[in-house]
DNA sequence: AGCACGCCGACT
DNA sequence: GTCGGCGTGCTC
């Protein structure tokens, strides 16, 4: 008879901890098992496996879902650090691991695959007609679009090898492989990055480059060693959607045996990608937060885009972040880290200064200088519908030239605030507290926290009033009005709203490469697009980040600033950007003028050394939600005398979530042992009553 | 997290 | 006397 010790489904932190069944069958630590569990049956992760207990009532297992484990032994020890490092319970941290078919009680969804004719080296001769047919394929393409061209002779290139088949999920593109046999050649910049990596002994290196420098490139050619040494390599990107260019680029570079995982993949198409890396059928993987968990066997580098990144946290439980996940995962296969960004997140930048990670610069971009920012006053320019004059004959030269414009503003939906004109009242949601937004389209209102909508019936619920204020708007506003100021522009619109449906991202992208002349957007139309005909990028409201008052906003607000500027002028023609704001002289805006990332870092240090904030210290948030605010304040008051070792901030009443007030504590140490000893005591003695999130990048939920 | 147990007030 | 509130504590 054997004993096994499970982790219970029950993401509570009062649940953390191993039961312990009995079972005759066959188990191994890492599978799955279906146990009893009070009135309940559930499913557990078996942690450890002995021959003998001491408890009088053990329970039967009922079944053994898996005859293999789930997880090797390298990802069951990282999910007891997590779980220990981000005060989070461990099955948590282990079901985050799993691709969604293999989390408990998944229904298998299936896939639609699709045939790709990939070029195939054939043999046997060919009529002319068919020998200029083989030439006219781009290989790789979809095969039923060769066969409504010629079915015949599709076939019989297939017959002779010169065609070979793919089989590849629906959906998934192919990228053109153009640049095959392209060569590659590297600035002096670019090649002295690739060698000083390459060639150091230091493992965690933080690649420092302009946007617009050639990071992709050192990527590669770093990937390109450690693939032709037989080992495997992750290569991490902030959001697929974002980024279409950089996977094109890597998949053409290294061909089959890649997989790309992201969270807009279904349950079986993930499952596939998992298979083939547990399998050791690819040698790179491209993906996103969740692909830092991919079941490596002989990892040989990691290499993590934008680094700076929000969304490498997830901010559902576990809330680790992706750095320091790459980090663990690195010390563990014994490989080194690339962190890149042009825009390093400060505490990344920090290490660098202090000799932790190793620092590398790229200063140059590659074809043209860096773009002309131009800070715009809106305090002195006469304006319409929010656009300067300024930024208006930019446009226009734009649209004379045939080329393209981005305009970034921040904020979705047509009025982002319904203010009542009689009474002053703010529509607010009754779930968060927060205001509401009116999107045009749909007619509805719309609470841009928890998604909920309610339909618009143009009157105020206090006083019956039918007048809103006019004054602020959102993209879906912009839009309407950008199209009356050009009525023959072709203008795209990408926002949350647009970009809902699987693959919108593309469709709207490939749209404005072909014939769009004005892209406006939310951040997404900030980062990570490359197009050659942008010449200017304007930024509606710069300062809408700098309001917020969070710790990090304005290293939110430099990052998407220097980031949006990147995309202006990237290949032939110098840019131009247009950045509007209420306040010129804010250094945060001075050095964006002069793409000095260098002097941002300073100034802002000594802002966060001055308000002790990371990183300088250490930071936790806790929060205590109730329905009752009262009872919410008492709970934290009540956690904040047991923090005796670290600094306290609060309790503070924050915004409302799904009909709950919340109560938030922030705890500070200048030791990351100090502040976790510290919130794991709270955390047990609060019987997991709460929302911890550890090292946060953001204060404001 | 669920769910039972248990201890108090107000009702056919 | 009983129905039902939700505070406390247990689940191998």
């Amino acid at each position: 008879m054997n004993y096994v010790q499970v982790y219970i489904e029950h993401n509570s932190l009062s649940l953390n901890q191993t039961f312990t069944y009995q079972t005759e069958q066959d188990v191994s630590v890492g599978c799955r098992v279906k146990v009893p569990f009070g009135h309940q049956t559930l499913i557990g992760f078996v942690d450890s496996i002995s021959n003998q207990c001491d408890l009088d009532t053990v329970k039967s297992v009922l079944e053994v879902l898996d005859p293999k484990p789930l997880l090797n032994v390298e990802l069951l020890d990282l999910a007891s650090w997590m779980s220990d490092y981000y005060v989070t319970s461990k099955i948590s941290c282990l079901k985050t691991m799993l691709p969604p078919a293999l989390k408990p009680s998944s229904s298998h969804t299936h896939v639609i695959y699709e045939q790709w004719a990939m070029k195939g080296n054939g043999s046997g001769s060919l009529t002319p007609k068919q020998t200029t047919f083989l030439a006219s394929i781009s290989f790789p393409c979809k095969l039923s679009q060769l066969r409504k061209q010629s079915r015949t002779m599709t076939q019989r290139l297939i017959d002779q090898g010169y065609i070979a088949i793919e089989q590849r999920p629906k959906g998934m593109s192919m990228p053109a492989s153009l640049h095959e046999n392209h060569s590659f050649t590297l600035t002096s910049e670019q090649k002295q990055a690739v060698l000083i990596i390459s060639k150091s002994n230091d493992t965690v290196f933080l690649l420092h480059g302009v946007t617009g420098s050639g990071k992709t490139e050192v990527f590669l050619q770093l990937a390109q060693q450690v693939l032709s040494s037989g080992k495997q390599v992750l290569f991490l990107v902030p959001e697929i959607g974002l980024t279409p260019m950089m996977i094109n680029q890597v998949s053409a570079r290294f061909g089959k045996r890649i997989a790309i995982y992201h969270s807009q993949l279904n349950a079986q198409e993930k499952y596939d990608q998992y298979r083939l890396v547990k399998e050791h059928k690819v040698d790179i993987v491209v993906g996103t937060r969740s692909a830092v968990f991919m079941p490596f066997s002989d990892l040989g580098l990691i290499l993590m885009d934008e680094e700076h990144d929000s969304s490498y946290k997830q901010e559902n439980m576990p809330r680790y972040h992706t750095r320091d996940i790459v980090k663990w995962r690195a010390n563990y296969h014994g490989c080194k880290v690339v962190l890149a960004s042009a825009t390093p997140s400060l505490e990344s930048y920090a290490r660098a200064y202090k000799g932790v990670y190793h620092l590398v610069t790229l200063t140059h971009r590659i074809s043209v200088s860096m773009p002309m920012i131009h800070l715009v006053d809106m305090k002195t320019q006469k304006t319409h519908f929010g656009l300067s004059q300024d930024l208006l004959d930019a446009i226009s030269i734009r649209l004379n030239r045939r080329e393209q414009t981005i305009l970034l503003l921040n904020r979705r939906g047509y009025l982002p605030i319904m203010r009542c004109m009689d009474c002053g009242q703010i529509m607010t949601c009754p779930d968060c507290g927060l205001a509401l937004s009116y999107h045009k389209k749909d007619h509805q209102l719309m609470c841009h926290c928890c998604g909920r909508t309610f339909p618009y019936a143009n009157t105020c619920p206090s006083c019956g009033g039918h007048h809103f204020y006019q004054s602020s708007m959102g993209t879906e506003k912009l839009e309407e009005q950008l199209q009356t100021l050009f009525p023959s522009a072709h203008i795209i619109r990408m926002d949350a709203d647009t970009t809902r449906k699987k693959r919108a991202h593309q469709k709207l992208l490939s749209e404005f490469e072909r014939s769009g002349d004005i892209l406006l957007g939310t951040q997404m139309v900030a980062k990570g697009l490359d197009f050659a005909r942008v010449s200017l990028v304007g930024i509606i409201n710069a300062d809408s980040g700098l309001a917020r008052l969070d710790f990090s906003s304005n290293e939110l607000t430099y990052d998407l600033l220097e980031q949006a500027s990147g995309r202006s002028g990237r290949q032939s023609q110098q840019g131009e950007v247009f950045i509007q704001t209420f306040d010129p002289n804010q250094y945060v805006m001075r050095c964006v003028l002069h793409h000095d990332y260098q002097r941002f870092f300073k100034q802002e240090m000594q802002f966060r050394h001055l308000g002790m904030y990371p990183p300088y210290v250490y930071m936790c948030t806790l929060i205590f939600s109730d329905v009752d605010s009262n009872k919410a304040m008492k709970k934290a008051s009540q956690a904040k005398k047991l923090a005796l070792s670290v600094k306290v901030l609060g309790p503070v009443e924050i915004s409302m979530r799904q009909k709950k007030a919340r109560c938030r504590l922030v705890l500070k140490a200048k030791d990351q042992k100090t502040l976790h000893d510290c919130v794991w005591k709270i955390a047990k003695a609060m019987k997991g009553n709460i929302d911890i999130n550890m090292y946060p990048m953001l204060l404001e939920e």
